[in-house]
DNA sequence: TAGATTGTTAATCGATTAACAATC
DNA sequence: TAGATTGTTAATCGATTAACAATC
């Protein structure tokens, strides 16, 4: 039981085990190894017995890994005590599609409000939410406990709402914006989720595929 | 000009020094050092050196970088001769959003084609494009030229698109599906964009934030 | 020439992989 | 007991950071 605290790889490959685990549960699998989890997963033995030993560690000596415990612990770890509140800001094409994959798929985390500057949409339902006035958000999240703002707005008003944010005392943002969050405070942790950079490094790597140098 | 291939974290780095590039090069700045940009970009003068280096170092001993310079020759590495190709496979609401996206951002990346297995989809327009039948995407490929497939599928349905896809011999893929075409096929260029697996990381690191261990 | 700042080599840091003792 | 496989410590690898000579 080293318990060492887990580093941000270790923590990104957490929910590819979940999906992993879950299938192997599903499939009526009841043990399994290291190294065929490893196998699965396209990583090392060794990294996988680290992983869960940085949580304490769910294995047996001699004998391998309860595919059910470790679902259930990993799960604990994914899904901690009740549901997170999440807010979504701006409810353009993006906004609303990430809203819907919050709504539709199994990630622990609820969608409580919705909102946007569009006079036209403010009144408006998506997903069974009012879409409400930007003006009001800080507000909200002072009245009504918040964990997660979802920044689907441009960089400009992402920009604008970084210090409203921040005043907020909200703990997490999923930035789809083009605005360096991470830049402007540190304490704030964010994923980035920027359609744009990775599809210019796919590209990138596509045309320089079988160049040697550069 | 020490030109070492450039690493995966270098050529992630690539859009955002993009991005800021051309945002100084918009405001007229002409000259920048290594420290001025670390600064911006959230990272250290070093990696800055060590980043351009690895594309031959576009700087000048005792003055610095010129924006113009630096702006060109990123665009270069980025947008290498004509436009990619790609094609998107599932017109879901995903699909839908990142077709929008790919055709309205400047990505060096063009949509050529839409496929859906859907027959209520199949002939309808999405963007000026037909949808096409699912069954015919391989010959697609084979007959025009295709750089980049777009896999905005469910998890079976990528799954069973697989082996098609190599037969393709497309060298990329953009994958927003859950199933892990890297493990599938290891020479196949992947970036992934593993929305659940992103909101559960932050969620995570949320839920855990002032947790010592664990 | 002196100051500034790069390009590049060396040192550090952290993550991954390997090795092995513990133990089922 | 012997074989298997974990937990954990040690070695390796790669990326980041620091240092400094080159040079504008």
């Amino acid at each position: 039981m080293s318990h060492m605290k887990a580093s941000l790889p270790v923590i990104r490959r957490l929910p590819r085990y979940y999906r992993y685990i879950t299938e192997l549960k599903n499939n009526g699998t009841v043990r399994i190894s290291s190294s065929q989890l490893a196998h699965i997963m396209g990583s090392t033995p060794s990294q996988v017995r680290q992983d869960f030993n940085c949580f304490g560690g769910f294995g047996q000596q001699g004998v391998g890994y309860s595919v059910d415990l470790l679902h259930e612990e990993i799960e604990k770890l994914l899904f901690p005590e009740g549901k997170q509140r999440a807010i979504l800001l701006g409810a353009g094409t993006m906004g609303i599609t990430v809203a819907d994959f919050v709504i539709k798929e199994n990630t622990g985390v609820e969608l409580v409000a919705v909102f946007d500057n569009d006079k036209a949409l403010i009144g408006n339902k998506l997903f069974g939410l009012e879409i409400l006035s930007m003006d009001n958000f800080v507000e909200f999240c002072q009245q009504e406990h918040v964990d997660i703002i979802i920044a689907c707005t441009t960089k400009d008003v992402a920009e604008q709402l970084a210090p409203k944010i921040i005043e907020t005392g909200v703990k997490g943002i999923w930035n789809y914006s083009h605005f360096d969050f991470t830049v402007y405070d540190e304490t704030m942790i964010v994923e980035n989720v920027h359609l744009r950079d990775s599809l210019m490094a796919l590209s990138y790597r596509v045309s320089h595929k079988n160049k040697p140098q550069e």
